[in-house]
DNA sequence: TTCGGTACGTACTTTTTTGTAAGAAATGCC
DNA sequence: GGCATTTCTTACAAAAAAGTACGTACCGAA
């Protein structure tokens, strides 16, 4: 494990942060949100990544009781993917910081209206349940 | 500037991360929640930053308008960091994240009922008013 | 004229995170 | 046997973040 991972914090949201932060975790998630995935689904999902990223961002949310993985014994192997309980939960963060980061883009950066990284992963629907989020198409 | 910021992103929770992110951010916006502080203020409050990390930090959360720097032309100097409008809005997220952390510790750490490491940065009222949080005394 | 207090800046080193490239196991199929 | 497929490992290298140590500016007071 090349990370340092804490086990204690002063801080709950330290906590948080750390298990959600590092450059390809929210990435993974939000894939995950439209049901669980196979390793080879995800590394095609998430652009860019390595295998070894993958992996090891995979293995890290697991120890952190966010992901759940499923290994099916078969020939080649099958692997799948897919939020804890405890990790769904975490709609409420996402909810959050999707709301408060796309004003902080439109406040930063008022010109690209239609632009590619003005998308948002996330959309919330308009008759919203709490806590839901659906998958942008 | 040490840290590598990217201008644009391909989803809004990245952006938002990616303003919080690192290690001091939150600890810093932290100290915030409870008024305007001077420099040497944070520097005593915010145990174990160094006098480069803070001035980073706080240059960084400068530049994304998440707190206003102020000075005042006296000798010796006095400066104050405070949020802006856009920082305050920022206490959803700390909100979410202080939820959904805290349960996260008692989960992955339940036999620290009353240890240091257990305590929140927050505290949310029992008659909670929207977006309202206070500092844990 | 040296000193103190405040808020930084800068060069350099260490630590942490991320990336690159290659290999490995398991097994059915040709 | 040799190959394909899938899901990882592992050793090594590069890049990014954080830490250390020291220096600067201001001006009034001693």
């Amino acid at each position: 494990m090349t990370k340092k991972r804490q086990a204690y914090y002063t801080c709950s949201m330290e906590a948080a942060l750390n298990v959600i932060g590092g450059k390809w975790k929210l990435t993974i998630l939000n894939r995950l949100l439209t049901g669980p995935k196979r390793y080879g689904e995800l590394h095609r999902s998430v652009t860019g990544i390595t295998e070894k990223m993958l992996t090891q961002q995979l293995r890290e949310l697991e120890e952190d009781q966010v992901i759940a993985r499923t290994i099916y014994p078969v020939v080649p192997p099958r692997v799948e993917y897919a939020f804890t309980e405890s990790g769904e939960k975490l709609s409420d963060v996402f909810k959050a910081l999707e709301i408060w980061g796309s004003n902080f883009q439109h406040r930063i950066n008022p010109i690209s209206g239609n632009a590619d990284h003005d998308k948002s992963c996330y959309v919330l629907k308009e008759e919203e349940q709490p806590g839901q989020l659906i998958h942008n198409p």
